[in-house]
DNA sequence: AATGTCAATTTACACAGTGTCAAGTAAACA
DNA sequence: TGTTTACTTGACACTGTGTAAATTGACATT
């Protein structure tokens, strides 16, 4: 693997990147990338094997840039369960705008084929692991609802969570980022902490 | 237009929406449809000028035959705005399952097709109008949260109950509809119902 | 200077699924 | 008998993905 190909994958990696930022994930083709990329369609397929296996390399080349882990640290460093909640949805819900156009082209990639479906799982249940976290952090205080058993509150914070509730809230409803990180936190805290008396 | 023409119709209508339950909606061909139905695919085209056409038509369909205004009354009928939100989220929590297929199968096409798009849309806005009358409700008895504007509580009930999060929870969360109707019913009421004192 | 290697190029094509078009058929009906 | 209606068959255009083969141009090795 000489440089000139660790380059050439580099600028793919980016041309992909800005192409679905631009687009909101839709209707970027293999062509349109390598064109972006300034070279041909079929020098994509010497990286890449597939476009699916280039949307993958790209949402971790993504994660790379962006440095998922220094921003997840305020969350961990929590000291209580509350905090870490609010911090992780704060984290994550700031998180979404930035990755959107990758996400929702591999969410749309997932329809058509496995191998993107199974990217995207993968993703989805690190995720889900920051909402298991701070849930436990919760459960370990006493402080989680008693109504929820730590893994149906996992869940249910997971899905609240998901890409899609952002996409409508922003885009059909007109909210900004700020307000859906509002709401999320309000609706985390008032479903799953403890009232306390 | 002959009966011999309705006939066919209805005949397509009830293999496509057959066909999508049985599928989830994903994968379903235009010559699967007509197979299904013992006509040739080219016949399809005689009667629906577009496969987008024939989804709406069919969600159209399905919405007839499994009336969704008598599903509402009871609803309608609620003496508080509490019981509206409750009944409301009940029914159509019960109502998703029943139309996933024909749903799932829309949604997928809004990505390659505008029309598809728009009509679902369309569809998602009625549904919005139940979330508004609901909260509306709450609203007029002084008993929507204060810190929600009604526009903005409306938004949110909204997006909640859209139906991808239905899918993740029953789906990949392995939840039945009943533990999903609970939990939103859960949030609704802790999220947009006043404590009183 | 000849040789080999490697990235990338161009051109061509297979494949799937949607949608279009033209010609033909079979029954109903005037 | 001729016409209309509903449908059939078969062929084909289009789009986008992915594969394959022959070629070029730059560099490195000997």
């Amino acid at each position: 693997m000489s440089s000139q190909n660790v380059e050439t994958r580099t600028r793919i990696l980016e041309a992909t990147v800005r192409m679905l930022e631009e687009h909101g994930g839709r209707g970027v083709r293999m062509g349109d990338i390598a064109k972006a990329a300034g070279i041909s369609r079929q020098a994509v397929y010497l990286h890449f094997a597939s476009r699916t296996e280039l949307l993958v390399a790209a949402t971790r080349h993504l994660d790379k840039v962006l440095d998922v882990d220094r921003r997840l640290a305020p969350s961990r460093a929590a000291t209580s369960g509350a905090e870490r909640l609010a911090l992780y949805i704060d984290c994550w819900g700031h998180y979404i705008p930035e990755i959107y156009g990758v996400a929702k082209a591999l969410l749309l990639a997932r329809d058509a084929d496995e191998a993107a479906a199974a990217a995207w799982n993968d993703r989805m249940l690190a995720m889900r692991e920051g909402c298991r976290a701070a849930i436990e952090a919760l459960h370990a205080e006493g402080k989680l609802a008693p109504e929820w058993a730590p893994k149906r509150a996992t869940d249910a914070l997971w899905t609240m969570l998901l890409v899609p509730n952002w996409e409508h809230l922003t885009g059909v409803c007109g909210w900004s980022t700020r307000q859906y990180v509002r709401w999320m936190k309000t609706v985390a805290q008032r479903t799953f902490i403890q009232e306390s008396a």
